[in-house]
RNA sequence: GGGCGGUUAGCUCAGCGGUAGAGCACUUGCUCGACACGCAAGGGGUCACAGGUUCAAUCCCUGUACCGCCCA
């Protein structure tokens, strides 16, 4: 059992873990009676690997697994990986780009054996690194969302919400990325600021010499599909031109001039281009005046059939050079200017969105959104930290049309077919949709897939067994709460929100939602790639093990502020777990080691027994409500200050002459020690989950299966906080640490022992110095205590309470230096006084104040007094 | 442009109406029988700025500046 000299987290991590994933304690217990407390694990991208953020992500979720476990609920974490479209479909082509193959070459089936090869083969290894984290989901209840069941019930919610009306297809404007040739939602897209430039361009007034328009563009290439130019209709300068047309420049079309709203005066002319099929505020123009909609694009972003010969087949952008090259020559371009304008990317390939008008599949969001939105406000569904709540509302309020539908291969495939004339029939398999159209239809089915997030946003019941009625569903639904990154509160939280409501008759599919920091670098930047400021989790477990940095993770993790990680927090919180290791070396050379069995904690006598029991059951509670406050960083100080503030620099140092001694009291404090050990040990497991299980285990002989990860938390009595014990041992720290402070400045050697005179102690201090006088000598090294009523020449003095310390050592003392310390004290008591002279002085403040505050005012005053008092009579005998 | 958040010790951050806190870093002294990844003792702050409310403001209110994020 022999405890080594230093702790190596790289030597136990791994063997732990096996032994807990094998005893089967991760998982869940449906048909147990004890309540369930569940969260959903945001589901990372299959083609992810773990990075900060899951390290934080993962540490909280399995703070609170273990820290419910433990409380005796029956505990539900649902892991599992997300099929992420675009971004696994991407991994794939590039792939077979490498060997030379292209996916339409390989054709639709062939390619998708390749991404389930790819994802049975790669798929899991974010999943193997969350264990290297601690992790304890429940594994064997790990989903994907392209499992058959969950896949199934994306079915039934496609087939349901379009026999509602919620959901449809529909021709609007969406975001279309030219690249990966699909549709992608308003969220994909990243508004970028940058340099660009503004065209102004003159339209000649048809019927007239010589008149022209000028209306102003940053993609003067959309010219071929205007429409019309509209103009504010209270615009005077242009009132009279309203219903007149203008002749395209380019293109041989005649196109009107309209009054609408959306033309700015005081923008630019106050005249602007309208090409509806390719720009949003222009085909909401187009919609009112039923204009026609003219798409100039293919799918690859070239200039279509719909433009004139020069243009046709050629690049937007090359389409752009050249049509301002001709504008030029023709004369129409009247003047440019260089703009700051933002420009839409696609978040995944990085290139420009187009606007672009094409048939789509649509979630009525609007709708849906109601119940979600009264969920918020009516505090069904409450965001921690809350002012997160604003954001959701904002965005909510707002939301548009959710386009679904993608035009990839990998992902749910849209349970729509058609037949020849173009008649959908919607259902959930080939079979029925075959039914409805009648046997002899020859049906179609759409090709496109279904949006991630629309799979996602079903997780919280999908992967509950739904549409069955399942025992977990009924158990675990809602869920307690969903530990997230604000980065996808829309994608993913707000679209929980919807479907959970939907589908489970309006309940929330979590009560809490937490939202977590960005772990930044320890400058405040966002980690990235490019930059090469990344820190990888899994480096960082090589280096200061698992527990370090779950422990930074959660003594990080104040509400409402990012995360700047260093590595100097890391080592500090490294050394923590080795001080708890040498607190446990401590134990076992001391025989503190499994002593207590029949240990009552409410039966000790000895002071610092008790002291150390209140402060342990102080410090539980406080664990307690951070935990359950969500306020991670408190819980971990607790718990940090504890162990190493109370336990390790003070019990154990009290209880040092004790045990040497060997007397009556020794064996109280064996006993408590042991078990104190035990109990710190069961409180940070949670936290710190591998150096806990592994002193647990070496601590004491144990049965077969006792685990810290299936322990009890534990619970104490109220009889056992001790308020008397705690005013003996903070008189005690006061006393030795006035007298080490006053030796280290009169920088007495720190070595010598020396004599302790003590003057004006009332009975209980007299009482204290006798009951504790092993523990004083040691702490403050000194040879000997005596009481007496004069003080020694050359003695310094200090002042605990009534008390006043003396310490004979005329031969080493310097009496100029002694002189300036007890001015010094006396300047900082003086300051004191005046502030609160100042305050009592106040007739206001003697009115107004609360009686308490003025009574402890003047009690304060008091002390303050007596305390000077003492300090100028040392000064006085200092010279006699 | 709209919204949100931040500004507290050298650094990273807690606190949030009545004596300014922690960790790290720093200084000094220590091989006292767990631990130098340590022990002990220290230094260090007009709590961004300007007003207001209050007997009392780092904390509440208003405004300003700077930083960050989200949305358009």
């Amino acid at each position: 059992m022999a405890l080594d000299k230093t702790f190596d987290p790289k030597t136990i991590e791994e063997k732990h873990y096996q032994d807990w994933e094998r005893s089967g304690a991760f998982a869940c217990a449906p048909q147990s009676d004890k309540t369930p407390y569940t969260i959903m694990m945001p589901p990372p991208n299959v083609t992810g690997s773990l990075h900060m953020g899951h390290a934080l992500n993962t540490t909280l979720q399995d703070l609170l697994t273990r820290y419910h476990r433990m409380k005796g609920y029956d505990a539900l974490w649902q892991p599992g990986t997300d099929h992420a479209g675009i971004a696994t479909q991407m991994i794939v082509e590039r792939m077979l780009d490498k060997e030379g193959i292209s996916r339409k070459e390989l054709g639709r089936e062939k390619f998708l054996e390749r991404v389930w090869e790819w994802k049975e083969e790669s798929g899991g290894t974010i999943v193997k690194q969350m264990r290297a984290m601690g992790a304890t989901p429940d594994w064997e209840r790990e989903r994907f969302t392209m499992d058959e069941g969950l896949s199934r019930a994306v079915r039934k919610v496609f087939v349901q919400l379009y026999k509602e009306k919620l959901l449809y297809k529909d021709k609007r404007l969406v975001n279309w990325d030219t690249k990966l040739l699909t549709s992608i939602s308003d969220l994909e897209v990243e508004s970028k600021d940058q340099k660009g430039k503004m065209w102004h361009i003159r339209y000649p007034i048809e019927g007239e010499v010589e008149r022209f328009i000028t209306v102003a563009t940053t993609r003067p290439e959309t010219l071929l599909g205007d429409t019309a130019v509209a103009v504010n209709p209270d615009d005077a300068r242009y009132k009279k031109l309203i219903g007149k047309f203008v002749s395209l420049p380019l293109t041989d079309r005649l196109i009107p001039i309209i009054a609408d709203e959306h033309a700015d005066p005081e923008a630019g002319s106050g005249a602007v281009k309208i090409t509806p099929a390719h720009d949003f505020n222009d085909y909401e123009v187009g919609k009112r005046h039923d204009l026609p909609m003219i798409n100039i694009l293919d799918i690859h972003g070239c200039l279509n059939e719909n433009t004139p010969d020069a243009y046709r087949g050629m690049d937007r952008f090359k389409a752009r050079k050249k049509i301002l090259a001709d504008l030029e020559d023709l004369d129409f371009l009247v003047r440019v200017d260089d703009i700051q304008h933002t420009v839409p990317y696609g978040d995944r390939s990085g290139t420009i969105i187009e606007p672009y008008l094409t048939d789509q599949w649509y979630v009525d969001a609007k709708t849906m959104a109601k119940p979600a939105i009264e969920a918020v406000e009516t505090g069904k569904m409450e965001f921690v930290p809350k002012q997160w709540e604003n954001t959701y509302f904002a965005w909510m309020r707002e939301i548009q049309p959710w386009c679904i539908s993608r035009q990839l291969w990998w992902g749910h495939q849209i349970p729509a077919w058609y037949d020849d004339k173009g008649n959908v029939y919607v259902a959930e398999t080939v079979a029925e949709a075959q039914a409805e159209a009648g046997a002899d239809v020859k049906l179609t089915q759409d090709p496109d897939v279904l949006d991630t997030w629309f799979s996602s946003a079903l997780w919280p019941f999908s992967t509950l067994g739904w549409p069955d009625k399942t025992p977990e569903l009924d158990k675990y639904y809602q869920t307690d709460v969903l530990l997230t990154g604000f980065d996808i509160i829309f994608f993913w939280v707000a679209r929980m929100m919807m479907m959970g409501m939907h589908f489970m008759d309006g309940e929330v599919p979590f009560k809490t939602v937490y939202m977590h920091a960005l772990v930044r670098d320890e400058k405040g930047q966002k980690m990235s790639k490019s930059k090469g400021n990344v820190m990888d989790p899994l480096d960082l477990i090589e280096q200061y093990g698992a527990d370090a940095l779950r422990f930074t993770m959660v003594a990080m993790a104040a509400q409402g502020r990012d995360i700047k990680m260093s590595e100097d927090r890391l080592g500090g919180y490294r050394n923590f777990a080795t001080k708890l290791w040498n607190a446990a070396r401590y134990c076992e050379m001391n025989d503190c080691l499994d002593k207590h069995e029949g240990f009552d904690p409410a039966s000790v006598t000895y002071t610092p027994n008790k002291w150390l029991i209140h402060e342990l059951a102080t410090a539980t509670k406080e664990i307690e409500k951070a935990i359950d406050g969500f306020k991670f960083n408190e819980a971990a100080n607790a718990v940090y200050g504890f162990v190493w503030g109370t336990y390790c620099d003070w019990y154990l140092e009290f209880s040092k002459p004790v045990l040497q001694d060997g007397g009556d009291a020794a064996e109280e404090v064996r006993q408590t020690t042991s078990w104190a050990l035990e109990q710190i040990l069961t409180l940070l497991n949670p936290f710190m989950p591998f150096i806990t299980e592994e002193l647990y285990a070496s601590i004491a002989q144990r049965e077969e299966g006792d685990r810290l990860l299936t322990s009890a938390w534990p619970v104490y009595d109220d009889a056992l906080f001790d308020d008397d014990a705690v005013l003996k041992m903070q008189w005690l720290q006061n006393i030795i640490t006035e007298i080490r402070s006053v030796r280290a400045d009169m920088h007495v050697p720190a070595g010598a022992k020396i004599d302790l005179l003590v003057k004006g102690a009332c009975d209980a201090t007299k009482e204290g110095f006798t009951a504790f006088e092993d523990v004083l000598l040691r702490m403050a090294r000194l040879k000997s205590i005596s009481h007496v009523e004069e003080v020694p020449k050359g003695s310094i003095q200090t002042v605990v309470g009534e008390t006043t310390l003396i310490l004979p050592i005329a031969d080493i003392i310097d009496l100029d230096a002694e002189r300036e310390r007890l001015n010094k004290a006396i300047g900082k008591i003086d300051v004191d006084i005046g502030k609160i002279d100042a305050k009592l002085g106040n007739e206001k403040f003697v009115q107004n104040a609360p009686e308490a505050v003025i009574a402890e005012q003047k009690s304060r005053k008091e002390d303050a007094l007596m305390k000077r008092g003492k300090f100028e009579k040392a000064l006085e005998q200092l010279d006699c």
